[in-house]
DNA sequence: TATTAGCACTCGAAGAGCGGGAGTGCCAAC
DNA sequence: GTTGGCACTCCCGCTCTTCGAGTGCTAATA
């Protein structure tokens, strides 16, 4: 368990510099750098000591050494200096984050975009919603042949439909459903729509024109997608800046998973911080083609049954410290934004306004 | 001008080899494909005189012969043979095509995807937009501090936005908004909401709480984003499946281009063919990130002002022919959804039911 | 005159061989 | 426990060589 002072500073150095530089570090170079007064000679007995305890490793024999993911995990819950952004590094992200908000309303994509950008590594971004619902529904004739569907949904996003329909509508129909679907099909999941439901009202509504359905399938179709997982991915190409992404196989290999969509995520345990960080080193992670890429995840809650998740991929050599700073950064713009009260959603395709949001606290 | 028919023959072998194998061919093996009866000693005369055409090149003495984009383009316009689909594959794509806009909303980038897919290269797709306005203002009462702008736009996509004011809103203002919306802001263009025309408007609604102001935004909001372009690039991980892009370097260059969105598009000019589809090989590219690639780009028509390209991203070695008739599946399907009459949009956010729509021309 | 076979030549790719040097492990001295 | 010293190891990068695919040319052939 505890190892000596000396040798976490050590261990530490070694880690900070092999983030630096991606090349096996020496005993000299450790030498220098980290201020311990001490020379090669004992760091190399120290360095032989942290071989054989799992932390470090030696490509071969005579080169430099190199953290293994016991290091890293060690570096990361232990040594790692907790980088403190400086006020004007906070207030960039901050800004940056307001300005992506304001202009655009898909607010994950474009945060973990941001992320990608300010880590210069791949970042994803999740969400899960839970038992979304539809709070009310409205219906807008338009005229004989269409109408339009707006649905507002229990998390405060707002769908809507344009219908076309190739035989004329009745307004009145149209007002006898508006009622039938805001008494029925209101504050429902979507396995709660079934086909019993569906008739029920069609022949309440006495429609013979199939409209009742046609306004079911929308329910479904967006309380169904309301409540799937949507991710997305950013920055890809960044992995090419890695030099351990060189090898275009390699490169190949990771990309092709993190644009496929179906990942793996860990099991909700706890996390590295108190400040809800989660650190996945190499092997830690489930799926196989992360095996030897690190993951630095951050939570955000969105309130209302909704949490996501924004993280930043790279290889296990990555620059935690910063990283971490940066997310935290983001998760906790993001929960205050998203989680105060009345919640805009998370990959929806409308807009809120909170008057009087801006800025306090 | 006009070269001999062998010479043609030849240029295509070499053409079609190097498509296949990405590396220089030679003299022998076109001997052996081609089934022109003549000796290796033959060919290499012929291919020698191609090289001071200006057809081909070697990379150096003694290797193989490599097509020069002026051998490609004769190759695109006179001697590759139109790769007819089978209908098979036809009908694989439309049913994909079908299943993907059944699905989902977003079709553009859907579409975009599913070209990637269907080709293995990056694809990229655009839509351009003009002169859209709204047709219809309706403005949905939910409580008192809350309601609902929906905006039924000319290419008939609808938008809306849920508004949370922090001051009670009289039922009647929105009412009197709705009417003075109706009729002073539909069916004018972005530029065409002044400031004028919304102080009028305020002080005729008599408004004192700035809640015209938040329609008034809204509405130039969605008319400036509908006109606005919008482009998808998906599968750029694709690049590295291609020994051209084994390159780190240069892979991540192209595909830093295409994540970074800003793209340089050709002049509007000619089409390479009847059926709507433009090749741009190497230095034709405007783009200098892609002075060494090539682009194929079939255009497609959504009706109504609205006019999109969807696009694949190669190598100066791609397989023109078969990435050609793929796009021109796809972009006919598009024209054929979106084009008729009642067009849902690109990249918009909400559905279009055409019943009766299936199948038909 | 066009085609073909033959042959010497060219040039890159791949492999072998060879220092140089960074870094180690160990030992003896402090 | 620390340090300097030193022999040793092994990768990296270099050159050198070989190998072979493919050429260009010439002379023979239809």
């Amino acid at each position: 368990m505890g190892i000596s002072e000396r040798k976490k500073k050590i261990l530490a150095a070694v880690v900070d510099e092999y983030i630096r530089t991606a090349e096996p570090v020496g005993s000299k170079a450790i030498a220098a750098s980290a201020g311990l007064g001490c020379s090669s000679a004992t760091i190399r007995n120290e360095l032989a000591e942290l071989v054989s305890l799992g932390y470090l490793e030696q490509p071969h024999t005579s080169a430099g050494r190199v953290p293994t993911p016991m290091g890293y995990r060690m570096y990361v819950n232990e040594l790692m200096q907790k980088q403190k952004l400086s006020l004007e590094e906070t207030e960039d992200i901050n800004r940056r984050m307001n300005q992506k908000l304001r202009e655009l309303d898909d607010t994950i994509s474009e945060v973990s975009r941001l992320a990608s950008q300010l880590t210069d590594y791949p970042a994803l971004a999740l969400t899960t919603r839970t038992a979304v619902t539809i709070r009310r529904f409205d219906i807008i004739y338009v005229d004989a042949n269409t109408f339009i569907i707006v649905a507002l949904l229990s998390d405060n996003t707002v769908k809507n439909k344009l219908v076309h329909l190739p035989v004329s509508v009745d307004q009145k129909l149209v007002q006898r459903l508006s009622s039938l679907f805001n008494a029925g099909f209101t504050n429902i999941t979507a396995d709660a729509v079934t086909p019993l439901l569906i008739n029920s009202t069609e022949r309440a509504a006495d429609d013979t024109m199939g409209v009742t359905s046609v306004i079911a399938a929308f329910t479904i179709e967006v309380l169904s997608e309301a409540e799937a997982p949507s991710a997305y991915v950013s920055g890809e190409n960044r992995l090419l800046n890695q030099p351990e992404f060189r090898d275009p196989d390699k490169a190949h290999r990771l990309m092709g998973y993190l644009s496929g969509g179906g990942y793996v995520l860990p099991p909700d345990g706890e996390l590295d911080e108190a400040d809800g960080i989660r650190v996945l080193i190499g092997p830690e992670n489930v799926a196989e083609e992360l095996k030897d890429s690190s993951v630095v995840i951050a939570t955000y809650d969105a309130g209302d049954n909704t949490r996501g998740m924004i993280g930043v991929i790279g290889p296990t050599r990555m620059d935690y410290s910063t990283v971490a700073a940066k997310l935290s950064i983001l998760a906790a713009g993001l929960s205050k934004r998203l989680g105060g009260g009345v919640a805009p959603p998370a990959g929806m395709h409308n807009k809120l306004i909170i008057k009087g949001d801006s800025g306090n606290e």
